[in-house]
DNA sequence: TATCATGATTCCCA
DNA sequence: TGGGAATCATGATA
């Protein structure tokens, strides 16, 4: 056959299955190209395509019956909800974090964010090339036997989907790695750390301008946290249960240390309350009679008179009308009397109720 | 380094 | 179960 051109598809055939017998490599470059430039060539390979894809390969299109995975889609919203994926977001878990710790925190999450994004990266590359290679060599394969494009791209799926079981590891273990950083975070946070002044400022307004009741609900609870700065918005979603539960216990302990200290130390409490009464009368002088009426402090009660750890205070007795203010002269304000009045009228009414 | 201040923990009780 | 009381542990300061 050699030198003569096959002259039907019969011939084409047998010079095919002649090829097939020997090796490709034995034969010779002038067999090869007699066959490319055979007339015949392309109707036998579209023959030959159109029968393999009958047997061999399903009709069904691979790519369309997978939806996305699941679980890659819970750890790509995770990666980027803790700042490892997507925008650099500083890897912040709260404004009142220490310095040190925040930083510390930083610091290791950019780390892990960086290791992730380059395997990441490497491992892109990689299914690139891979899937480069496939293709041209299923391309090449394609001049001596029936391959069509759509194999090739059922190949190619198939490599990548190999691959992408490698970037569901690769995902996973950065997941867990976020994590672990997170709760050593957390458990360095239970370590006993003062909290800023601005913090103790609006716990202290609180314990003294509702001394009377010095109980705050969770709802006031939460809401000091936030007030304090303990904020949560920084918070991803997937801790946020956790850290607010976390912040409310401190406000609680802040609270109960002071109840208890409160007491222990009237003394120094009493000047404490002077202070902070003190404060807040300025804060009433310049116009602040139509703030918050649970926030205003009223000088007699801030003073003590409506404190029930007082012992001025004898209980059945009105006192407002108990001895003289031992620290703050301004509760002969009547403005200020007439807060002081409102606010234990507020504060029957919540027994009542 | 001693002392004080203060946040956290534990135990007990109503 | 929440609060009081005692105590522990650690940060701040002189």
């Amino acid at each position: 056959m050699v030198g003569t051109h096959p002259t039907n598809l019969s011939e084409l055939l047998d010079a095919v299955l002649k090829i097939n017998d020997q090796t490709l490599d034995d034969n010779d470059n002038t067999k090869k190209q007699e066959l490319q430039c055979h007339p015949m060539r392309q109707a036998l390979f579209n023959v030959l395509v159109e029968t393999k894809e009958k047997t061999v390969l399903s009709v069904r299109n691979p790519v369309d019956e997978t939806p996305e995975d699941p679980q890659l889609m819970r750890l790509d919203n995770m990666l980027v909800a803790e700042g490892v994926a997507g925008p650099d977001k500083g890897g912040s878990l709260g404004s009142d974090a220490s310095g040190g710790d925040q930083a510390d925190y930083r610091q290791k999450l950019h780390q892990i964010r960086v290791v992730y994004n380059d395997e990441l990266r490497k491992y892109e590359e990689a299914c690139n090339e891979f899937t480069q290679h496939v293709r041209s060599l299923l391309k090449d394969q394609s001049q001596v036997r029936p391959i069509a494009q759509k194999e090739i791209e059922r190949m190619v799926y198939i490599i990548q989907r190999k691959f992408s079981g490698i970037q569901v590891q690769l995902k996973q273990s950065t997941c867990e790695a976020v994590m672990i950083l997170r709760s050593r975070f957390l458990d360095a946070r239970r370590k006993r750390r003062n909290f800023s002044k601005q913090a103790t400022e609006v716990l202290n307004e609180y314990f003294y301008g509702h001394l009377s009741n010095p109980y705050p609900s969770e709802e006031a609870k939460e809401d000091l946290a936030r007030q304090c700065n303990i904020t949560v918005s920084q918070v991803t979603q997937i801790n946020f249960q956790t850290i607010t539960v976390f912040f409310a216990v401190q406000v609680s302990n802040w609270f109960g240390n002071k109840r208890i200290r409160y007491k222990k130390n009237m003394a120094k409490a009493q000047e404490e309350a002077s202070l902070y009464a003190a404060k807040k009368n300025a804060h009433v002088a310049l116009g602040g009679m139509t703030g918050n009426p649970y926030g205003m402090l009223p000088g007699a009660a801030a003073a003590g008179l409506l404190n029930p750890y007082n012992p001025m205070n004898i209980p059945g007795q009105d006192t407002l009308h108990m001895g003289m203010p031992p620290f703050d002269l301004s509760v002969y304000n009547p403005q200020l009397m007439a807060a002081a009045q409102y606010q234990q009228q507020m504060d029957n009414d919540n027994k009542n109720s």
